[in-house]
DNA sequence: AAGCAAATCAACCGCCTGGGA
DNA sequence: GTCCCAGGCGGTTGATTTGCT
C-alpha cells in the first residue's frame, strides 16, 4: 500500500505561479504565518499542493530572500561549504544569508560546475581531476582532523588550525567529501553540545591519529532579511511573458516575518538587522577566544555588506583554493 | 528574421526523517 | 514498537530565455 498523496493532484494547478496567487499566499501568511502546508491552500483559497506552496513561500516571496547575482565571494564560499559538505543544499544556504538551497543548487549545476572544471578541479571530489583519490585523501584528512582536534582541545580557534595545516602540509588537498562523518557531526553536534563539550575535555588525552573531525559549528541558522539587496536588485527580473518573479512590498512586512527576531549564532545573540557583525571565531562557536574580533567589526566600515566572514574567507585566513592544490 | 542549440531556473517528484498517536 | 503524517531535502524535469549561425 502505498503513501497517500499530499493533495488532491485532480483539483491542483501545477506550473508556475500567477501573482494572483502569489497574493494569496503572501497574504493568508502574513495573517496566520508559516506552517501547516498541507491545509494551507485550501485555507488560503488556493488550488495548490501544500508542497508547492511551501516552495513557493521559501524559495521566491519570502520577503528576506536576496534575489540577483552571486558575488565572487558568495561562489567562493559555496565552493568552500560544498567541499565540507557535498551536497547538502540545505545546509550549505544556510551559511549564505538570503539565499535558498534551490538557488545554490542551480548555481551550482550551472556555473560553479563549469568554473571549478576550468580550473582543472573535480566539482565532485574537490581534488584535482588527475589526482589520485585514495591515498591523498585519507592521509590529509586525517593529518588535519588530528591537527584541529588538538589545536581545539588546546582552547585555540581554527583560525591556528588553518594556519597550523597551510604551513604543515605543503601538498595537501583538502577535502572532506566522502568524509560522512562530517555531516554527522553536523547533526550531532546541534544534537548534543554539552555531551559534545564533555568529550572534548576526554579527548585531550586521545592519541593524536585519532580520526576527529574539526569541530566546526556547521549549525543551521535562518538567514537575516535583506533589504537593501533587494531593492537594488529587484529590477533584475526576467522578461518572461508569464508571471514569474513578484515585487513584493516588504514595507509592511511586519508581525511574522520584518519583526526581527534575534539569531542565536553560535551560542552569542546577534542582530543582523541593525548592522551588527560576528566575527569568525564566534561564529565557529568559539566566542570569547583570543580571536574574538566582534567588538572591534561592530563599528568597523571595512566590514562586508553581510558582516559575515564564515571560515575567514573575506579575511583569507583559509583560503580555500591556497588550500586545495599546491 | 528565423531556426536551432545551449543555458537557465522555477517547479515537481519521490524519498527520508522526526514527532505524535 | 509500529504506523501515520507533515515537513524537508536533493535530484530531475521542462518551460523559457539567451546566444549563435
Amino acid at each position: 500500500m502505498g503513501r497517500s498523496p499530499c493533495c488532491e493532484k485532480a483539483h491542483t494547478n501545477k506550473g508556475a505561479w500567477t501573482k494572483e496567487e502569489d497574493d494569496r499566499l503572501i497574504a493568508y501568511i502574513r495573517a496566520h504565518g508559516e506552517g501547516c502546508w498541507r491545509s494551507l491552500p485550501k485555507a488560503a483559497g488556493l488550488l495548490r499542493c501544500g508542497k508547492s506552496c511551501r516552495l513557493r513561500w521559501i524559495n521566491y516571496l519570502r520577503p528576506d530572500l536576496k534575489r540577483g547575482n552571486f558575488s565572487e565571494e558568495e561562489d567562493e564560499l559555496i565552493i568552500k561549504l560544498h567541499s565540507l559538505l557535498g551536497n547538502k543544499w540545505s545546509l550549505i544556504a544556510g551559511r549564505l544569508p538570503g539565499r535558498t538551497d534551490n538557488e545554490i543548487k542551480n548555481y551550482w549545476n550551472t556555473h560553479i560546475r563549469r568554473k571549478l572544471l576550468n580550473r582543472g578541479i573535480d566539482p565532485a571530489s574537490h581534488r584535482p581531476v588527475n589526482d589520485n583519490p585514495t591515498s591523498h585523501h585519507t592521509t590529509t584528512t586525517a593529518a588535519i582532523t588530528a591537527t584541529a582536534a588538538t589545536n581545539i582541545n588546546n582552547n585555540h580557534s581554527l583560525l591556528d588550525v588553518a594556519a597550523t595545516t597551510t604551513n604543515t602540509t605543503t601538498t595537501t588537498t583538502i577535502s572532506f567529501a566522502n568524509a560522512t562523518p562530517i555531516t554527522h557531526l553536523v547533526k550531532d553536534e546541534a544534537e548534543d553540545e554539552d555531551k559534545h563539550n564533555s568529550d572534548r575535555k576526554i579527548n585531550n588525552t586521545l592519541p593524536e591519529i585519532q580520526e576527529i573531525c574539526p569541530d566546526l559549528n556547521l549549525e543551521l541558522r535562518i538567514s537575516p532579511p535583506h533589504h537593501h539587496q533587494q531593492q537594488n536588485n529587484s529590477s533584475s527580473s526576467s522578461s518572461s511573458s508569464s508571471y514569474i518573479q513578484p515585487q513584493i512590498q516588504h514595507d509592511n512586512y511586519d508581525h511574522h516575518h520584518h519583526h526581527q527576531q534575534p539569531l542565536k549564532t553560535g551560542g552569542r545573540t546577534s542582530n543582523f538587522a541593525s548592522g551588527t557583525t560576528i566575527c569568525f571565531a564566534c561564529s565557529l562557536g568559539i566566542e570569547n577566544s583570543k580571536e574574538c574580533s566582534c567588538t572591534t567589526s561592530l563599528n568597523s566600515t571595512s566590514s562586508s555588506s553581510t558582516g559575515y566572514d564564515f571560515l575567514g574567507l573575506k579575511t583569507g585566513i583559509l583560503d580555500y583554493r591556497s588550500l586545495e592544490m599546491k
